[in-house]
RNA sequence: GCCGUUGUAGCUCAGUGGUAGAGCACUUCCUUGGUAAGGAAGAGGUCACGAGUUCAACUCUCGUCAACGGCUCCA
């Protein structure tokens, strides 16, 4: 007999040689139909696998990360075994499961693969769920695995295998079909019951631009077929929501080729809302000390050399313009610091004057690959709404933890309910990538660590994904609909002040130099914006967006007093305009629903001799009618309270 | 940058080797209306751009540019 551990600390006893469906199977029939593999000692394993000895087991379903990966990973071999039958002659690459679903990189030789195949491939896909095969795992040797796949002429399995230790090599076979794999599996195909084959992409083999580009299938499957109708509904909603769309729709921005590609164009409406963000975020910074900057959009080659951007990025910029004259030659900005740290060294600095927080709405101009833009979130000019703070070190975790909390103060307001705090530290086997001392990176990576744990963040760590000066501290937001999205970024940097030979005279009168932390809490406007539109699906907070309300006068004959009505908003700082067109009252109102204007103020006869506005909210019907006054008070005591510090 | 797909009116999209169409939006007229589309008429296009094939190209071929889905990259 051996002891099984539950996650709820029970022991049970079992025969040697359990298994994971058993174990289920002794406790309820239900889970036993549910179980899709199991955690055993913290490695998850088939459900049909053995268990040998004492173990802490944890029977993962459907309702665990790991049972869904183990789903979506049998799914990518169910999907291979399907495409091989269809396509006989096909190479495989490598197939895992991803956050939601799964693909595999297939190299189809000589077939054109297109989306109309999709309908075949799900349909075998089904048709081999029907026949209920098992999937089977079978350990193989490291010769045996190579004469395979030689026989079968599947040079990337191949491959893989020569990097793999003989004795760990695992075979699974499921059908007609047997793939080099590490498991685990459900044991059989009969749970996947819901199939759709979502897109397909170029995938570089083992993620290098030299080597042959397969062909990537993405798809996801489901127990339920009512799962998969949600999960199509929730890319349904995510499409509504897309900021490209919305941008368009409620003239925000656009884009223009003859400008250029990646160079967004704010339109009235989208310049008014971003010039709305950043005087809250000015107001924001001016209580915490900040001291606005303006710089130029331009900067001397020699400026990159010091910082050392130059070298690490000089060959990935837009080439540099030069004088005509003298030859001298300019970047454009690709970040705001050089810059900054040249308005620290203007005039020699006291201890007395740091922390120096230097602030700006910097545009700053990066080239990105061609095939890398993509609507507002990532583009060849933005802007930053950057700041560089200079202390000591004595200084540095207080302003770090402070300027965590502009960062949660911004999500706060903006209704970004649920966060990730990202650590990215150096990869210490790869140190070349970064500049600067061991010591310094010592000293950075444990002030942000510090500084997270002081504030109690939700934190991950990543190891070699700091800057090449230094680590940071990035937040992903979770938007209305769960989708991650990165934004503000904090960076420990006792890098550039070094190189950039930055000094105070400290109260012994002696040189030090400051430390530096670079901050963005939006990250970039633009990006910024795109997430804010997606998050809120274009109904912006009444504070942010574009038109406050709209009058709508029944018909023609009440246009002076709409006028009348619009005169006296304004006065009060309400955004609104009317709606003058010969339409009925009907077809404006479904006009500003479509225009996603939070308030619709219907004035007729009635309105008009009381000296009211009869008040839609949008969305919503009629939620009665008001006095010009209490509707503007209403207005302005909403956008008051929702930029309330508490 | 790479692979694939796409580019037709302001927007969403049909369409064909014989020089273009719908709906919405727009303009004008009729209608003066009470909480998600009243009616009619009109205007609007070098069919992304440049070459080539052809008697003839929006359509076929090649190139360029851009967008989209990914890959690689991201100070």
């Amino acid at each position: 007999m051996i002891n099984i551990t539950l996650p709820d600390g029970t022991i049970k006893q079992y025969n040697k040689g359990v298994t994971a469906n058993e174990i289920a199977l002794s406790i309820s029939e239900g889970l036993a139909r549910n179980v899709l593999a199991a955690m055993v000692n913290e490695q998850t394993v088939e459900s049909s696998r053995p268990i040998e000895t004492d173990a802490h087991v944890r029977l993962l379903t459907w309702n665990d990360p790991e049972g869904k990966n183990v789903f979506w990973h049998t799914s990518a071999h169910l999907m291979a075994e399907a495409i091989e039958q269809l396509y006989p002659g096909v190479k495989f690459g490598i197939g895992p499961c991803i956050e939601t679903g799964f693909y595999y990189d297939i190299d189809f030789l000589d077939y054109n693969i297109s989306s109309d195949d999709f309908k075949r491939i799900e349909d075998k896909m089904a048709e081999i769920v029907a026949s209920k095969q098992a999937v089977v795992r079978r350990e193989v040797s490291k010769q045996e695995a190579l004469d395979y796949f030689t026989k079968k002429g599947d040079e990337y399995k191949l491959e893989l295998i020569q990097d793999l230790e003989d004795g760990k090599i695992t075979f699974y076979d499921s059908g007609t079909f047997t793939d080099l794999c590490r498991g685990p599996h459900l044991t059989s195909m009969a749970p996947i019951k819901a199939i759709k084959l979502l897109s397909l992409a170029g995938a570089y083999w083992r993620g290098d631009e030299k080597r042959k580009q397969l062909t990537r299938i993405y798809a996801v499957t489901f127990p339920k077929k009512k799962e998969l109708d949600e999960y199509l509904l929730l890319l349904e909603e995510a499409k509504k929501r897309d900021h490209r769309k919305i941008g368009k729709e409620l003239e925000l921005f656009t884009f223009s080729q003859k400008v250029g590609a990646g160079l967004p164009i704010w339109l009235p409406k989208g310049a008014a809302l971003r010039e709305r963000l950043e005087n809250f975020l000015k107001k924001v910074q001016k209580t915490y000390g900040y001291q606005q900057v303006i710089c130029p959009h331009i900067g001397n080659v020699d400026l990159y050399k010091t910082s050392g951007h130059y070298q690490k990025y000089g060959q990935d910029s837009f080439r540099p313009i030069s004088t005509p004259q003298e030859g001298e030659e300019f970047f454009l900005k690709p970040m705001n610091c050089p810059h900054h740290c040249e308005i620290y060294a203007s005039k020699p600095r006291s201890y007395k004057d740091l922390p120096l927080r230097i602030a700006e709405f910097g545009t700053v101009y990066r080239y990105e690959q061609s095939g890398e833009l993509h609507g507002l979130t990532r583009v060849r000019g933005f802007t930053q709404d950057d700041a560089h703070i200079f202390c000591t070190s004595e200084q540095l975790e207080e302003e770090f933890c402070k300027v965590i909390d502009i960062v949660l103060y911004i999500f706060k307001t903006l209704d970004f309910k649920e966060y990730i705090a990202q650590v990215s530290l150096r990869d210490p086997n790869n140190k070349e990538k970064y500049i600067g001392t061991d010591e310094n990176w010592q000293k950075a990576e444990n002030a942000i660590m510090k500084a997270a744990k002081e504030r109690n963040l939700n934190t991950v760590v990543e190891i070699g994904e700091a800057a090449f000066y230094g680590p940071k501290l990035d937040f992903m937001v979770k938007d209305a609909i769960g989708r991650k999205w990165q934004l503000g970024t904090i960076q420990v940097d006792y890098n550039l002040p070094e190189r950039f030979g930055l000094e105070y005279i400290g109260s012994d009168n002696e040189k030090h130099r400051p430390i530096m932390i670079h901050r963005a809490p939006f990250g970039s406007m633009e990006r910024f914006v795109a997430v804010l539109i997606e998050h809120t699906g274009g109904n912006f907070p009444l504070w942010l967006t574009p038109e406050q309300a709209v009058i709508l006068p029944i018909s023609e004959k009440y246009h002076d007093y709409a006028k009348y009505v619009e005169t006296l908003l304004s006065e009060k700082d309400v955004r609104v305009s009317i709606d003058e067109r010969g339409e009925k009252t009907g077809k404006k109102i479904r006009d500003a629903e479509m225009r996603k204007v939070p308030y619709m103020l219907i004035v007729g006869e009635k309105e008009q001799n009381d000296k009211t506005v009869s008040v839609r909210q949008h969305g919503q019907i009629d939620v009665g009618v008001m006095s010009i006054d209490d509707f503007a008070n209403f207005i302005a005591e909403h956008v008051q309270s929702s930029l309330k510090k508490d």
